[in-house]
DNA sequence: ATTGAAATTGCGCGTTG
DNA sequence: CAACGCGCAATTTCAAT
């Protein structure tokens, strides 16, 4: 969708792209919004512009019988994970994380596994950006 | 902030809520802009609206040598890569994929490794969102 | 503060099932 | 004929200067 690349986008330009009136554009939209195909919209942030030096995605190994439920409840608590999801295969879960330095990235796993049920944790530290397609 | 949260906001709704006048909001919003502070506005999308049924992180070894270029450029060209990371640790790059089913998944996996350099991959598919929080 | 652009709403029309 | 989605036009809100 245009709007994924540009959210700011102005109906009356959506609609001359796709050869519709800017109304009947507002409606789709609404409709979209409504049924949930459009979750909303937002500014993409340069992270290092607020002090996020260092990123990383960190494999989490619970211990057996954890509740999802209690991990997000624990991810949750800290503004540093951006995104989390429950995986297949070795690791448990996996947590994308933002963090000011290395030692704040240390100190986020030690927090990590002192709040509960994380056994083990494996870290790999972004080191940059080969693809970003926003609106994901 | 609060643009994060809904990237449609008005300068005047953001204007009340830090108690400023919509113009000053406005050129901030420039300069933010302009410094590369926000890259961008976007829509938030619902994968599954669209078919995207099967998500996954998939980490890519590739051969000794290999430039980062060349990775970057090979995985630009399929569209269900959303994200990439060249990485520390085992792997050397991790994709972040998504894909209408296995099947499709499998087959991008293939032809991420005839593209060349890749000489093996682990998958770990998403089974559900833990932690999520837009504009990243 | 003013001027112009964009969003929003009501209404009638054509198409479809 | 009922439901739906469109365009037009009028109104209101918003953006830019």
């Amino acid at each position: 969708m245009l709007l994924v690349e540009d959210g700011r986008r102005s109906y009356d330009d959506i609609a001359r792209r796709v050869s519709l009136s800017a109304p009947a554009v507002k409606r789709r939209i609404d409709r979209l919004r409504a049924d949930g195909s459009i979750r909303g919209f937002s500014a993409v942030i340069d992270p290092e512009a607020f002090g996020w030096r260092t990123e990383a995605l960190v494999e989490l190994f619970y211990a057996p019988g954890t509740q999802l439920s209690v991990v997000a409840a624990s991810l949750a608590k800290h503004p540093q994970v951006v995104e989390a999801w429950s995986v297949t295969g070795d690791a448990d879960a996996i947590a994308r994380v933002r963090t000011t330095d290395n030692a704040d990235l240390e100190r986020l796993i030690m927090d990590l596994q002192q709040d509960g049920q994380v056994i083990r944790t494996r870290s790999q530290v972004i080191m940059s950006a080969l693809i970003a397609r926003p609106g994901d």
